[in-house]
Parts: structure tokens; C-alpha cells; sequence
DNA sequence: TACTTGACCGTAT
DNA sequence: CATACGGCCAAGT
């Protein structure tokens, strides 16, 4: 296991119960700034068995990553949906559910605090 | 080796 | 809202 692909790990397992992060946000939480697409590719290879809350992760939009009407789009709606996050048409608001600005940081802690 | 794909992103028009 | 463009880059062909 690569070192860097831990730290993504470790930054979606952090995603508090009912809020949502982007693929970028979790890239620069894990050190690797600009590789968002880093993290997709690694949440569609996650080992089975493994605890990881991959529902939780959203493009920058709000926007679920999967295709409307795809199993995985109704997986991830109903889970989020379940803690108590909305998905309306396919998309979160993240206004309300993201990690942005200060809460980013009181809940991640400042990058190298 | 060369080219394509893809659970992405930010900026620009 | 929608296209386009350049970044990103590991895997698969």
C-alpha cells in the first residue's frame, strides 16, 4: 500500500457522519494537491471488506459522481440520505453539508497545525 | 511505446 | 446553464 493512497484514506474516513467533502478537498487533505482524480480512481478500486465511508465524497458541485439511475447513484443517495444529508436531484447542497472554509479547518485542522 | 479512459477541477467564454 | 481547455496521471489496450 502506497503511503499517499493511506492518506486519502484516512481523509475520507475523517468526513464527519452527515457532512460531505469534494475528490480535490480530500486530494489536498491527504497532501496531494490537483489529484482529485487520484482519489476517484482509488474509491473504485477500494479493497472489499474495507471500512470507508465513500458515500461521503462529492465533486466540487455537489454533483454525486455516478451516473443518474445507476446502482451506484442510488447507493450513494440512500446512504447519504439515511444520515441525514439531502440529495436533491442528484445533488447536495453544500452550502449546508460541506466542509468549507473555517468549519474545513475546525474539523481537519489546519493543513500541518 | 502511443493512445485512450476516467467516481475530477478551476477558469474562461 | 453549457462548452471548451488545460491540468492531473495510473491503468488498460
Amino acid at each position: 500500500m502506497i503511503e499517499s493512497h493511506q492518506r486519502v484514506y484516512a481523509a475520507i474516513a475523517a468526513i464527519p457522519r452527515g457532512r460531505v467533502a469534494s475528490y480535490g478537498a480530500i486530494a489536498a487533505r491527504a497532501g496531494l494537491p490537483g489529484r482529485a482524480r487520484l482519489v476517484g480512481r482509488l474509491l473504485g478500486e477500494v479493497p472489499d471488506g474495507m471500512q470507508l465511508p465513500w458515500f461521503r465524497v462529492l465533486r466540487s458541485s455537489g454533483q454525486l459522481a455516478f451516473a443518474p439511475e445507476s446502482r451506484g447513484f442510488r447507493e450513494q443517495s440512500r446512504l447519504l440520505r439515511a444520515e441525514g444529508v439531502e440529495v436533491i436531484n442528484g445533488r447536495v447542497p453544500l452550502s449546508r453539508f460541506g466542509l468549507d472554509g473555517d468549519l474545513d479547518r475546525a474539523l481537519w485542522g489546519m493543513p500541518g497545525d
